[in-house]
Formats: structure tokens, sequence, C-alpha cells
DNA sequence: CCATATTGTGTCTATTTGTACAAATTATCC
DNA sequence: GGATAATTTGTACAAATAGACACAATATGG
């Protein structure tokens, strides 16, 4: 195991890598290549060779990749051989769409609490997740010792909400809100905005 | 106007930096500088500079950038100076979230037409809009030239139904399965997986 | 007219990707 | 069963890309 820092751009690339490798261990394939997993994922053999050796020496000359082993090493690289607890905040259209996901359980992450602060959803079900006043919000996070959210709040008060998370322990934000959140270092943030993405495709159209 | 190639990686800042001078014209705002925009949306102020630069001058030294006119160039680069008609196919809870989400219209795109392939929900009203059967789906995309389309359905159809939206003329896809899709070159798809998003920040955490 | 602000860009440095190949493994052939 | 061909990894090296830094040139404001 190599001891350097390696570069988010190659931390990126790992959950696609080991997405691919779940679907491939799904339907019964013991073994893969660089070459394989390459065509899959759209990335070039070499490019995944040299990710994956940033980490060690785990494939055979010849042969290639076991996938069970390939999996189990990159969910210990990304951390996620265990279950990180995570909280909803937000429950409109898409934080309901999330709260009822369940393709969370198996990737290493689970559900724990979802919390809105208007008082006509505070205690409905959502799923089988009662919601939470937001009013707790920092109190349950803290209690919990959660470290990772799901913000689905509107962008008018997504920046406010953030800082009560960063608050309360969390460091790591799945923000859906559109707008950049300003965080402290320490704090990582991904964004998913639907309009960012498609405007990001619209460049290359006709 | 510069004619080389411009970077996809710059092309994907663009839209965080429209998204960014959108809510400060919003808030009345009529200029700005590469330095706060920089602190706005966390990428440095000489990064900006040079993206924007790529494609003119559009600032003035000592005094920065009039916002409207810097969202007027952006918008007519990233073409979204015009309205996009877009589809969603697969009417489960993210379909519906992105059927009833408000917050395309002023970015550039409107949502035409939504579909499904189960008979118990071809009919229905969500939102505005009543669900289409995927079967017509191919002739309604032609006959509408229809060039951009959101993926929500399973992953074990994602690349099928991509195939029919490729052939059918789309050349954009939003997808929201967790898997990755093969399309030929020339159409572009961007992933959107809550879990894949994760993952990339537990790397980062204890 | 001087102090301050700010762009656009040339230069340098760092990062990222592509290419090629030795080393190791497996498959095939006779 | 031994020789030969075909795979495939990991990495050294080269090329390409991206980002940081610095600053001349220009604009504004008292």
């Amino acid at each position: 195991m190599n001891a350097e820092r390696i570069p988010d751009i190659i931390i990126g690339r790992l959950p696609v890598y080991l997405r691919a490798l779940q679907r491939l261990s799904d339907k019964g394939v013991q073994t893969t290549s660089s070459q394989e997993l390459g065509e899959i994922v759209g990335i070039s053999a070499a490019q995944i060779r040299k990710d994956i050796s940033q980490f060690g020496e785990f494939g055979k000359q010849g042969t290639g990749y076991s996938i069970a082993f390939l999996i189990e090493r990159l969910k210990n690289i990304l951390k996620v051989d265990r279950v990180w607890d995570v909280v909803i905040v937000g429950m409109g259209d898409i934080g309901h769409a999330l709260a009822r996901y369940n393709g969370f359980a198996n990737r290493g992450f689970n559900i724990r609490m979802v919390f809105d602060n208007d008082p006509h959803k505070v205690g409905d079900k959502v799923g089988s997740f009662e919601v939470l006043d937001t009013k707790v919000m920092a109190e349950k996070i803290k209690q919990n010792k959660i470290k990772i959210a799901m913000l689905t709040v509107p962008a008018t008060v997504a920046q406010e909400v953030a800082e009560q998370l960063v608050k309360a322990g969390v460091k790591a934000i799945l923000n859906y809100a559109p707008i950049s959140l300003n965080v402290p270092s320490g704090v990582r943030v991904q964004h998913i905005d639907p309009a960012t993405h498609l405007q990001r495709m619209t460049y290359y159209l006709d």
C-alpha cells in the first residue's frame, strides 16, 4: 500500500469501478480484467490499472483481478466496508424519493433519520421513517454521532441548514439544493443539481 | 472569441458560475469580481478569470464583470439562451420528483413528456403531465425532435432504454440509474447516483 | 493625480493521462 | 509434456492538460 496522498480524481473513479464490479459479481462473474472493466465504465484499461495499483498489487498477470477480492479492497479503501448512518433534511419530493430508495443499504449507507421544519409534515410517516422536527436535528445528530447528511431543502435555506449540520458534527453533505454551499475545510460536499448537469451537456448539442 | 476546443472540465464549471451569477442577479447585485465569485463557488479567482477569458474579454479592469452581461454570455455559450425540450423516462419516485420540480423552467429546460411502461401508471397524471406509454416513446421523441432525456428507470433496464432513446435521436442523457451507460460517441451522459457520490466522500472520513 | 481594485495573460509548476514493455500467467499446439 | 502463443498486470517514461502565480494594463474614486 502506497502511503502517498491519493488524488481526489482517482478517489472519484473508485465508486464507479466498485459499482460495476458489484454488478458483475451479482451476475456470477468471478474474474475480470482492466480491459473488460474499462469497456463497462468507459475508462481506458491503463487508467484503471494505474488507479488500482495506487493501493497495492491486487491483480495477477495473465489472469486479471478476482472480483470478490477487488470489491473487498475497494470497499475497504472507500471505507464502505462498514455502514454509515445518514440523515435526510427536507421532506419535499426529493427527500421523499431518497427516504424510500432502497439502493443505499448494500452500498454502505443506512438512512437513520429524516427531518423537516414544516409542522404539517413533522410526525408523518415517509417510507419507514417518522419525520422529525428540524428543531431537534442538531441534538439527534450529535447524540448519534452522525457524519453524513443529504440536504434536500429549498435553496433559500440550504446554506443556513448546512451550517447547523456542520456545527452538529456532520462532515459530508450531499447537497441537492441548487446553490454552492460554503463549508469549513474538513467538511466534504458533493452537489447534485439536475439543471447544472443538463447545462453541462447542452454545450455539445447543436 | 477563441476558436480552439474548450476542455470539458471548463465547460463543467460554467453552469456553476452561471447559477451563482443568477442568484446574485436575483438579489439585485449588478456587478461582481472573479474574487467574489470565487468565494461563492469555492474556486480560485485566477481559475475563474482564465475560464471566462477562454470565450472573450467579458470583464473590465478595475471594475469586474457586469452580472447581466456575463449571464447572457454564459447562457449563450452553454446554449441555454434557448429552451430545450426534455423527456423523463420512468415514473418511480425520482421521476415523480423531477416531473414536479419547478427549477428547470428558468434554467433553459422544459419538461415536455414523461413515460413509463407500467400499464397501471400509463394515463395517470404526474404534476401537469399525463404519463405516456414507453411503447410510443421513440415515435414521440422523433416527432418532436427531442434531444435530451432524464432516465429514471430501474438499473436492470436502463441500458436497454438508453439504446431506444439514442436510436430515437436523443443526444444527452441524465442517468439516474446506478450503472454506467454505454452509448455511442456523440451522445453525452451525466450520471447522478447518490450512493456513488456518498462513497466519494467516505474515503475522507475517519 | 495618486491609491486601490481588478482583468487578462505569459510563465512556470504540478497533475493527469497515454504509451510501451518486461514480467508473470495461462492456454494451445503438436 | 514441453514449447510457443496469447493474456494481462504494474510501472517507467513521455506527452498533454490543468492550475498557480505574478504582473502589466486599465479603470475608478476621492
